[in-house]
DNA sequence: TGTACATCAGTGAACGCGCGTTCACTGATGTAC
DNA sequence: TGTACATCAGTGAACGCGCGTTCACTGATGTAC
């Protein structure tokens, strides 16, 4: 399905091997050019252009601009999510508050030295095009790292710090896709809880990068880490 | 500086009287197509067509496509505000949760009427366009009134619910002209929490809106509403 | 190892479409005397 | 009230640019005997 994926394994013969590179080299010129335009200016001809190349000749290697966005997609939720995984990494995995801290300044880190493509994975859909099921599991990545983050804290035994409420059955049903996708037992009200802490980091970032914070608050590093550490409490992540 | 305004307040000629009409006109237009294709796509030729004039005629009422946008930007940014309001008049000031509950229920019922127009305000940024300064204050109009309610629970005495800790110095400082805009005196924390709640509606609107729950969560409505209640329980908002 | 054929990469022109903005011009509306 | 002039709305052509995608073609690479 992807096209990237289409090209043999291992490269056996100089056209493979030169297909592989080939491909690679259009899609980083692809994401040198996001840097620069936003997802919806990508332009197969100026990315021909920049290589020296026909502008069919990329045909070769991506069907079409969507297939091309496909993979930029992709490569966007991969990276986000192996640069929380690396932020992650250097903490132990019992020190839950430093863990969090860690982790949501990874994405912010992330999405502040990439932000067109945090346009592209949280901002406005790229008019005309629709994204294919290969993006589901890639997009799945990063909020399961935090929601691992609270099944953590659960198994840990760690009470919530928030105030507590019944989950009515109708929520419950409604997460139940959620709830099983975290792989091992978690309370319905940290589940809960944890869906407020998704939508509030992506909203906290897109506020931020789309310049809805600005004149408002005059320090974002400050704010931002503040407001991570109110969260920490309410989850009880010390 | 908004062209719409240009117009003298009251048509005393038919000139001015054909004017103002136009100047509506091709703006409800813009918004017509606005529904269809998202904010990077409006077109002035297309409006233009679509009113059965010249392209360039609509210079005489936009000196630009980006003027254009601003005055789309600002219109969207009122009606939200006006959808909020509107949203919050059924409910007696006091009754802080329901209020809050009829509130963001206007705001996110605003936006799954209007979301090409909700990602106009909340989405990307327009590719090539900055906003001018003369959107900001009705950007405020939204965030205000939930400040407001804020705000009033301070008022009324009401404690917060959500686990309290001291606020930094620097975060203090960093909030400053939030704190001013307010209008009223309104404790550190509160604030703070204020601060939480804003990138939540939106993260959780943007999320919904744009796809991110896709197969995740079975029913938004559902899902939407229980987040409202743990929110306000968060607030102290009974 | 050498030849014949098949496969594939890459080219360049073309199709058919779009856009924002400018400009010289016409004809209608408004204003001052 | 009527005329002369100024103002402005709207036109249509043009400028200069962009795009995604297709297609017939060439020449190089790979493969089977």
């Amino acid at each position: 399905m992807i096209p990237v994926m289409d090209a043999p394994s291992a490269p056996r013969t100089a056209r493979d091997f030169a297909r592989i590179e080939l491909t690679r080299a259009i899609l980083t010129k692809a994401r040198e050019q996001l840097a620069e335009v936003g997802p919806g200016e990508l332009s197969v001809r100026q990315i021909a252009r920049d290589l020296g190349m026909a502008s069919s000749a990329v045909y070769r290697y991506f069907p079409s601009r969507d297939h091309l966005i496909t993979a930029l997609l992709i490569q966007c939720y991969e990276e986000s999510a192996g640069a929380v995984e690396t932020a992650e990494a250097g903490v132990p995995r019992e020190q839950l508050r430093k863990r969090w801290v860690a982790m949501a300044n990874g994405l912010r880190d992330w999405a502040l030295a990439n932000q067109q493509e945090y346009a592209l994975l949280y901002g406005s859909p790229v008019p005309g095009y629709a994204a294919p099921e290969d993006t589901v599991l890639p997009a799945m990545r990063v909020p399961q790292l935090f929601l691992a983050l609270i099944a953590d804290a659960e198994e840990l035994g760690v009470p919530l710090g928030a105030p507590s409420m019944s989950v009515p059955r109708k929520e419950k049903a409604a997460l139940a896709p959620i709830a099983e996708s975290v792989g091992r037992p978690i309370g319905d009200e940290r589940l809960v809880r944890a869906m407020l802490v998704w939508p509030f980091l992506i909203g906290q970032l897109t506020l931020e990068l789309f310049g809805h914070l600005h004149k408002g608050v005059l320090d974002y590093d400050a704010h931002f880490a503040h407001l991570l550490d109110r969260v920490a409490l309410d989850l009880g992540l010390t």
